[in-house]
DNA sequence: TGAAAAATTAATGTATACATTGCGTATCCG
DNA sequence: CGGATACGCAATGTATACATTAATTTTTCA
């Protein structure tokens, strides 16, 4: 199963943490099972100091748990961590539309937000929606957050955003892909829409109340998606990453 | 300058953790200046596995910088970086007193909490408030703001706080012993006490807008002492963590 | 004299051998 | 038969040798 001969040009540090992140996202790995550096080199390919490196990163990332007595295990979440992760990112990412808001921008720095709303507009203009349209929509969507961040121009907030989005279910397109299967798709990504265009709007007037308290309710729409998915339980092959779930 | 011999309970790892965060801390190595694993194997006396995961950790806190091509820097704050870190945790601590108010905590739950209240007021009571006294309040404000925290039962958001709350000068206490020289000192430390009643009442009567709003002010009562602080730079000794604060 | 290229040096990245600690098991004693 | 202790195994913690890459200096040519 090893993977030799792999791509020279990434060190064997990041080839092992692509490698456990995605075994563990996959959910071969179950929640609470210890992964052993043994194991990890076997799967890996590459020697115990790198596969240690990439441990420590993905408990840093928030996938894995250090063990009190040493080495690491598959973090468990349940549904309400899931939430609680949504509604923090909601919470700093709010906090940086405000920083924007009452800082100030540039039109300069608004255009590429704006040439972001317009593409999107593009995507959803469709109906329906084809997958394809969902899989662009993530990728602009994802850019769209990430421009908003920067607007705050405060490093502190974007590394702790950064931190705060890595978790894959609370990532800004962590559930978009889960709703492409539902009736309600294109309703909800209209109004994600607006939302976009309201903060954007909202920073451009300076309303540091307005522009936070719609990206708070903007992220609440990932915790929708996410009760529906798990309502109909037809489409939860979309979310690998929910192999990490246990009950309660 | 090595510290060989040390206590044998703690790890290499922890040991060389604690060697670089203080020098780091100290100020004895320079914002911006690399600091190489040979460089650290000497100071510390360890060897170069666990200073490099000594390293890697004092990143993830936010002391050091990656370097693009490899190894670490001392990171560099601005007094702006400083007061944005201080309103991150304003408003985590704020998200977190709104999700104890929104659920509900028992009276059993609130009991360390008020204690901890009594405590305080019994420090605050005298006038002028002694230096010892400053010290313990450091202590006890500590405890509050970690029981606070952990009240909103959120794994997720405890360990961002947690986060937020490693750089010495975004933690709720960071400039709370600035303070004490200054003749607003006793003043300054009761309006927080009120700030930590108001909070405590706000939960109990499940009031969660009040008790958001009231965190993340009482947050800023740290970047108005760090302002007093830095006007009059008489007492900035008290503040070894500014020596990572560059102009601008 | 300047700039470019090559060589040297010093840094990090990697692998592995060794030490130590924790954990499970089996045995012995009560 | 039950529990505690001791033993052995397997895991992580540590040190160091080696490989590779980045930085610096020196040398050479224009």
């Amino acid at each position: 199963m090893a993977e030799r001969e792999a791509d020279r040009s990434v060190s064997q540090t990041v080839r092992a943490q692509l490698a456990l992140r995605d075994l563990v996202l996959s959910g071969r790995l179950r929640p609470g099972e210890r992964i052993s550096e043994l194991q990890a080199v076997e799967i890996t390919g590459v020697s115990r100091t790198p596969v240690r490196m990439a441990l420590v990163r993905l408990e840093e990332e928030g996938l894995l748990e250090a063990i009190p007595s040493g080495g690491f295990m598959v973090k468990a979440f349940s549904e309400r961590d899931i939430l609680d992760s949504i509604e923090l990112r909601g919470t700093l990412e709010g906090l940086a539309a405000r920083f924007a808001a009452e800082r100030g921008v540039s039109s300069r720095d608004l255009e590429p937000l704006k040439e972001c709303l317009n593409e999107i507009d593009g995507l959803v203009r469709q109906d329906p929606i084809s997958v394809e349209a969902f899989s662009s929509y993530v990728a602009l969507n994802a850019r769209f957050h990430a421009l908003l961040t920067e607007l705050s121009r405060s490093p502190p907030l974007i590394r702790q955003i950064d931190r705060a989005s890595a978790l894959p279910f609370a990532s800004p397109s962590g559930f978009v892909m889960a709703q492409s299967a539902l009736p309600e798709a294109r309703q909800i990504l209209l109004i994600a829409q607006d939302h976009h265009r309201v903060v954007v709007d909202a920073i451009e007037n300076r309303e540091g109340a307005r522009a936070e308290a719609i990206m708070r309710e903007h992220a609440r729409l990932a915790a929708r998606n996410l009760r529906l998915a798990l309502r109909n339980r037809t489409h939860l092959d979309l979310l690998p990453a929910l192999a990490l779930v246990t009950a309660g």
